[in-house]
DNA sequence: TTAGGGTTCG
């Protein structure tokens, strides 16, 4: 058995509490010191039965021991809990299990002398906020996905098990715990009673759907589902026949616990219980039903971005709130941003400045980037609350195409009232994965870049415009100034085009032109790999060549010789489908432990290109591999030899020599693995190829015209040609960027001046001699991008 | 009690 694994058994669990925190110390549980944002953690040694008060409050008490200071005469302290709190702690908690307590009040014992314990307890109810953490004695942990497996599995729990029923076997009248995979849900919602309510329908391997209705005045109760797919644990639903079909309802002690359903993605429950019961057998169902899930239902892919909005049709967003206001009645305004632009025209809501609620500075920094969302009626109320700054997924808006005046269309975002098609809005909380992601993206947004292209994309119905459009502006500066600038040689001077087409090669010139078209037109064309040591250049692989190439390797079962070394720890499964497709997963360790996941590398065997993108999501680094009877190796070199973030990264087959993934393990025992791709590369034998823009330039001067290549890895754009093919705003940049350089359907004169580096070169073949240009040290003038 | 899934008044 892994060392790792006592240090959690002796009563050290790894898992992160809540930042907060700081421990407290047995000794400083004394009237006058200050409690708040303490913690208290021990063993429970001791735990009375469950009972009720005199007014019908439940009751139960446990001792805790210190852990720190085990040999102390008084090393024990009463801990008082009452209400729900104490019925649910008393169902879980058994000797020996490992207590963390906080948001407790503290009061004089009056037992401490009969007892010997401590001479205060500490008093804990859901009434006062105070939080337990119960930690099992066998190693299970909150909110550590690893959990271990191979340890979990050769153990039975000792807490009591609750029973599950499947979908298919719910009867009428019952009160039942359930597992469910989201298959649509509204978020919730303010009802016409007195509670928020929320619709949600399940589904589950025996392919029958729930729909619930869960009612309860506390918003935080409701589950947090984010969105289809999600895994749900329901405890204490009401099973009622309604329309000749079984339906679930909230009944009194109903809780429920979320899960992503992403495979492979930490198993931490979202949930607003202060206590609950999280064990072995949950890891397990999760995982089953992801793995269900993946293969037999259609899980929607990543939401649109403002960006990918299509007119007319509905679509969920993810966003940033940066201001409000209230409109009328029964509307109400959302500012909000994603980062990206949407490439239409975008109404503006007209309210009154002093009823817009957010950082005037803020909203007039964004003001190009901002969209505005009209909700109505149902949803007013809930978007009232919303704290500007927080993160929202807005359900369903409308993306209305709008004709006004002078058949200048625009688009309009409204939140129509009613809630059918889960129509809502629900706030993420900043430990959401996508809003992790999304507020990366928004740091990273540089707003003068977005100012200046605003008018290349859309004519703002703004009442900020003048005579003159951004747009002509643009143009008339470029006429003046040149889009580009040199970023060496500046004491050269300019040759014209017809002199350099006159000299021999090879030669370096300053040139002044402007640039009458470019190849590809299509700019995704124009990335290409490139092998530095060889000197190749080959298309980027598509990605049905890649799921074909996995398909093909998940024929062979993982060899279950090769799971669990000293590196690395392995869990497999089987899908639930027709093919019964065996994958498994290799999570590298770090000095014996699991690293977090956004720096774990891991190796797959058998998943599909869509599982292994979700994996990508959530884990720093992603290798497909295949298992021979002696090692785990590398695929083919036509599919990536490592994924992380949205690039995939490939080899060149003729300069490589793939190693054995074991080289890796010498990545692995550094002091802090950085999981740098070069370095991966370089252990594992392979060299890299490294993404670059080829285009094509036809560039004119009035003295003639010369075509001149550009090779660029990430200087001329000032974007990695890495990324380009991932990431929608970066495409949107470049393609902004060609409009500038070279706007359509211009005239000759009014096209923007260029000024470049070129270097002409000799091509002979036997056939033929050709000189050949290639632009050099010349970047796309800062203002300009 | 409320809602009981299946796009819109704006």
């Amino acid at each position: 058995m892994p060392v790792q694994l006592l240090k959690i058994v002796k009563g050290k669990p790894e898992t992160p509490l809540p930042s907060h925190l700081q421990k407290e110390d047995f000794k400083h549980l004394q009237e006058g010191f200050d409690h708040t944002n303490k913690y208290f953690e021990g063993i429970v040694v001791v735990s009375y039965p469950l009972t009720k008060l005199g007014d019908g409050t439940d009751f139960f008490k446990v001792v805790l021991q210190d852990m720190d200071d085990f040999y102390s005469r008084i090393n024990s302290i009463n801990i008082l809990i009452y209400g729900k709190m104490a019925e649910d702690c008393a169902k879980v908690t058994r000797s020996g299990d490992t207590f963390v307590v906080a948001g407790f009040k503290l009061e004089k014992s009056p037992t401490a002398r009969e007892d010997g314990r401590h001479d205060c307890h500490l008093k804990l109810s859901e009434e006062a906020g105070s939080t337990i953490f119960v930690y099992k004695i066998l190693g299970e942990c909150l909110n550590n996905f690893f959990l271990f497996h191979d340890f979990i599995i050769s153990f039975q729990s000792v807490a009591p098990k609750y029973l599950y029923t499947p979908l298919n076997d719910l009867k009428d009248g019952t009160v039942v715990n359930l597992y469910g995979i989201v298959k649509f849900f509204k978020p919730p919602y303010v009802s016409k009673g007195t509670d928020y309510c929320s619709v949600v329908t399940l589904v589950d391997p025996s392919n029958v759907k729930l729909t619930c209705t869960l009612f309860n005045g506390n918003l935080d109760a409701l589950p947090k589902i984010y969105k289809v797919g999600d895994i749900v644990r329901f405890h204490r639903i009401k099973i009622r026949e309604y329309n000749g079909q079984m339906q679930g309802i909230t009944s009194g002690g109903f809780s429920s616990l979320t899960f992503d359903g992403t495979v492979g993605a930490p198993v931490v429950p979202r949930t607003s219980s202060k206590v609950y019961t999280f064990m072995d057998e949950e890891q397990k169902v999760i995982e089953e039903l992801r793995a269900w899930a993946a293969s037999n239902l259609s899980i929607p892919g990543p939401a649109a971005k403002l960006s990918g909005v299509q007119p007319m049709l509905f679509f969920d967003l993810t966003c940033q709130l940066v201001g409000k206001a209230k409109v009328d009645g029964s509307s109400f305004l959302l500012k909000v941003w994603d980062g990206t632009k949407c490439p239409y025209p975008t109404w503006k809501v007209p309210v009154e400045a002093r009823d817009m609620e957010g950082d005037k500075v803020h909203l007039y920094q964004l003001r190009k980037l901002t969209v505005d969302i009209l909700v109505y009626d149902n949803h007013v109320q809930l978007a009232k609350s919303f704290q500007i700054g927080s993160f929202l997924r807005i359900y369903s808006i409308h993306a209305k195409q709008v004709s006004a005046h002078q058949d200048v269309s625009h688009l309009e975002f409204h939140l129509h009232g009613g809630t059918c098609y889960g129509r809502g809005i629900g706030v993420l909380p900043e430990s959401n994965p996508d809003v992790k992601e999304l507020k990366a993206f928004l740091e990273s947004v540089d707003l003068a870049d977005t100012q200046n292209n605003e008018s290349m994309s859309s004519l703002e119905l703004d009442s900020t415009f003048n005579n003159l459009t951004d747009h002509e502006l643009d143009l008339e500066r470029c006429q003046q100034l040149s889009v580009t600038v040199l970023t060496d040689h500046q004491d050269l001077s300019n040759t014209d085009l017809k002199t350099i087409l006159n000299s021999t090669a090879p030669q370096q010139y300053r040139i002044r032109a402007k640039l009458r078209t470019y190849k590809p037109q299509k700019l995704y064309q124009s990335v290409k790999l490139h092998c530095s040591k060889c000197n190749s250049l080959s298309e980027v692989p598509d990605g049905d060549n890649f799921d074909l190439i996995l398909q093909g390797s998940a024929i062979t079962a993982p060899n279950l010789e090769l799971h669990n070394t000293s590196w690395y720890d392995s869990v497999m499964w089987t899908t639930q489908d027709q093919k019964q497709r065996k994958i498994a997963i290799h999570f590298v360790k770090h000095d014996e432990m699991l690293q977090q996941p956004e720096d774990t590398l891991l190796m797959i065997e058998g998943g599909t290109l869509k599982e292994i993108w979700k994996l990508t999501k959530r884990f720093k680094c992603v290798i497909p591999v295949r298992s021979t009877d002696n090692n785990l190796e590398l695929l083919d070199l036509s599919v990536p030899f490592l994924v992380q973030g949205g690039t995939k990264y490939y080899g060149c087959k003729q300069c490589s020599s793939p190693k054995p993934m074991k080289s890796l393990s010498s990545i692995a025992a550094k002091q802090e693995p950085s999981w740098e791709p070069t370095e991966i590369a370089q252990v594992l034998g392979i060299e890299p190829l490294q993404y670059v823009f080829i285009m094509k330039f036809t560039l004119v001067d009035g003295t003639g015209a010369l075509n001149a290549y550009l090779f660029d890895y990430e200087k001329f754009f000032q974007i990695p040609a890495s990324e380009i093919l991932t990431n929608s705003f970066l495409q949107e940049k470049m393609q902004m960027t060609m409009n500038m350089l070279c706007p359509p359907g211009r005239k000759l004169d009014d096209l923007p001046w260029l000024e470049c580096f070129i270097r002409s070169y000799n091509v002979r073949n036997e056939m033929k001699h050709q000189v050949c240009y290639q632009i050099f040290d010349t970047t796309i003038a800062e203002d300009v991008v």
